[in-house]
DNA sequence: CGTGGCTCCTGTTAGC
DNA sequence: TGCTAACAGGAGCCAC
């Protein structure tokens, strides 16, 4: 998916406009992930207050329950006035006062939850567990990271995107934090000493704040809510550049699997 | 309880 | 050019 920048800049593309927006309908498609636990007709004559984010997942708050939007691989929304009428992969529209939230996604590992409140069953077991917000100030702590990171015996890569010490990061930015940092994306998560997750923990909140400044630039395809497209140049310094010259020295990038994805990485500026 | 593997689904791309 | 297989942004779930 999306990854953390791809998901908050779609936020920021319509939060302020759906703010305070009376539901008039909503329609489903295909299935997704999972259902959406309500039924669609009973959404009508709520308002959406607000739109929240929580690792990769949008929260829209309604005046009763809150709605779980998560975009999985290949999931993308629109915010318009007028909306064409649904094509074969858009599988949910939620149609308010200001304008139909479209849920665009082919692969279908998104999905739209309802929950009465994020605390009551279905979105307490989706977020509970869930670690810190990377760019949330104060939440993401540098001595808690290191801690969390000793427990683990896994791959750091795979720790980073494991989302339980620390949110937002996916496959794209793993590998570019990771390279930032200097550090192997197979060295063993509890051999990071605390200097280097220190690096580590200032890496993931570079790349991903940036990310969100430039708009989400990481994704051939993505585009926010608004329509709009041109988030398409790839800045990746290492990731989907197999063979290609490490930016800061040369070397080529290495491209290794790891639990089934695709990690890149410089085996000269990255050593343990 | 941490870890690794599997799985959902469709579209694109690399390779022959 | 056409077919096939591999691969793609996620992450919950389930045996060890």
């Amino acid at each position: 998916m999306p990854e953390l920048p791809e998901v908050e800049v779609t936020r920021l593309s319509f939060a302020e406009r759906i703010r305070g927006a009376r539901i008039l309908g909503a329609r489903l498609g295909k299935p997704l992930r999972w259902p959406l636990g309500l039924d669609p007709a009973a959404l009508a004559g709520r308002t959406v207050l607000g739109v929240g984010r929580r690792g990769k997942y949008l929260l829209l708050q309604l005046d009763q329950g809150v709605l779980l939007v998560h975009l999985g691989m290949s999931g993308s929304l629109s915010f318009q006035a007028v909306q064409p009428d649904a094509g074969p992969h858009d599988h949910f529209d939620l149609a308010t006062t200001r304008g139909v939230l479209r849920l665009h996604d082919p692969r279908r590992f998104g999905a739209v939850v309802w929950s009465a409140s994020p605390d009551a069953p279905p979105a307490r077991r989706l977020l509970a567990g869930l670690g810190a917000e990377p760019l949330e100030a104060g939440q993401f702590d540098p001595a808690a990271f290191h801690a969390g990171l000793k427990a683990r015996r896994a791959p750091i890569k795979q720790v980073l995107l494991a989302g339980d010490l620390v949110v937002g990061v996916g496959n794209i930015y793993a590998s570019e934090a990771l390279f930032m940092a200097g550090i192997r994306p197979t060295a063993r998560a509890f051999r990071l000493s605390r200097p280097r997750a220190d690096r580590l923990h200032a890496a993931i909140r570079t790349v991903l704040a940036r990310a969100v400044e430039r708009g989400g630039s990481t994704l051939r395809d993505f585009s926010s809510a608004t329509g709009e497209t041109g988030y398409f140049q790839l800045d990746a310094a290492v990731y989907g550049r197999a063979g290609e010259p490490c930016p800061r020295c040369g070397t080529p990038v290495r491209q290794i699997r790891q639990g089934q994805r695709s990690t890149y990485f410089c085996p000269q500026c990255q050593r343990n």
